[in-house]
DNA sequence: TTTT
DNA sequence: TTTT
């Protein structure tokens, strides 16, 4: 069991982009406000999120900078080399399921259509949120 | 909306830590299993977990290496400075309940009692899980 | 462990009732969509919710009929006795957070300030979302 | 959003039945316990746990009664006629996973692997768990 | 109707 | 840095 929930806001646009093999990777920063610290009320935590396949393209056609989600997910750590050839580790959550919610910031002109989940009835399924194995990944 | 639930084993033994102003917290990493990888039966993601107050005390006094949890919690970022002066994150679970589960480590001579949650009817209750403001963390 | 987290709206609007000892409960059913029904949008499922105490009283000033929240609790089971005699077990959410989402039904005057826990710094806290033993259910 | 994690005990051993087009489905009460409750340790709620296909024959093959699962799922609500000609109503929920846990009743004398998941690599999917519409359901 |  |  490794869940994770999360409802907040989109930092930024969400970035797309394609692993050598061709299967869509989103990533964003999700704020998240902590609750009751009502002097301090834009007090947030940012997490990353990664989308992967059909779900990616779905978050980069359909959400911006902004847009309001519920996200789940789970949690996944990912090493990278610094620059100063150090091992560092980044905690991730990698979405199964990002629900659009009401409010949408007034700039978006998107079909906002409903709901998306990595597994659907077309050609992805929930598979499309696993880490590819063997290829690195364009971020 | 911020929740997680990871169910795995101590990867060390908790450390229990205490503020100058005298809470006490625990911190240990959990090793979560990774599913389906058949192949690759040992394959788990190491998250770092921090437990306060009384819940952090039952932690200490009742787990150990090895030790299967159930833990519910919330994903918090903490920053620190590093040792070369520039500011590092981490993105820890703050836990608000951990359940003791089945099977535990043969080398455990402790007294496991029962299923824990940082709100409970005697003196600590759900806050003992917030970060308390205005504090150095022990670690 | 025993979680559950809906997005929904309000069927209707919440009726908060007391107990013989004084304590709010607020009842409601909540409307979720399932997911991937194109054809036939408008399917949901209405679950029965329920919050005690002073989050009773929240959703009892701050909700109306068509209020799109975000539930986490537990579920539980409660007899009661139909009026055949025969003994009847109904499904309940109890809930622990209500969180206020994006979009409110447009008839809604209501200050609706941001979002509430059973838990919370004042006088009540997460015991007001237990059931209150040896007390007559007022519904 | 709806979703379901449940930590228990099967309080029988698990019913699996197919419907008219073949799809496997098991059922089954599960055990929770509430917590805290320590004077009555044995208070626990009983809910109905509904697996579909491939999940179901895992299940069916695996557990028995008092087997510990950790089970993911969603809130459903299913209607079906009283013998008394009435409409009733039951919730229940629909497993997406099902984790063995940790201490197994000393009589199974079974083979349990690992962990199941309706979503597999293999010619089952997250779909296994949906309800297959236009078929009456085998109990 | 019920599990440890 | 890592658990079974």
């Amino acid at each position: 069991m490794n869940k994770v929930i999360l409802a907040g806001r989109l930092a930024v646009d969400p970035e797309v982009r394609y692993t050598q093999s061709g299967k869509a990777v989103a990533s964003f920063r999700l704020a998240v406000n902590r609750r009751f610290s009502r002097e301090e009320e834009n007090t947030a935590d940012f997490f990353s999120i990664v989308a992967w396949q059909k779900l990616a393209e779905i978050c980069g056609n359909n959400l911006v900078k902004g847009s309001q989600v519920l996200i789940e997910g789970r949690l996944q750590v990912r090493s990278y080399d610094a620059q100063d050839g150090s091992k560092r580790y980044v905690t991730e959550v990698i979405a199964n399921e990002v629900e659009f919610m009401g409010s949408r910031p007034a700039h978006a002109g998107n079909d906002y259509s409903n709901s998306a989940q990595s597994a659907d009835n077309s050609s992805a399924n929930s598979f499309g949120s696993e880490l590819p194995p063997d290829e690195e990944i364009p971020f």
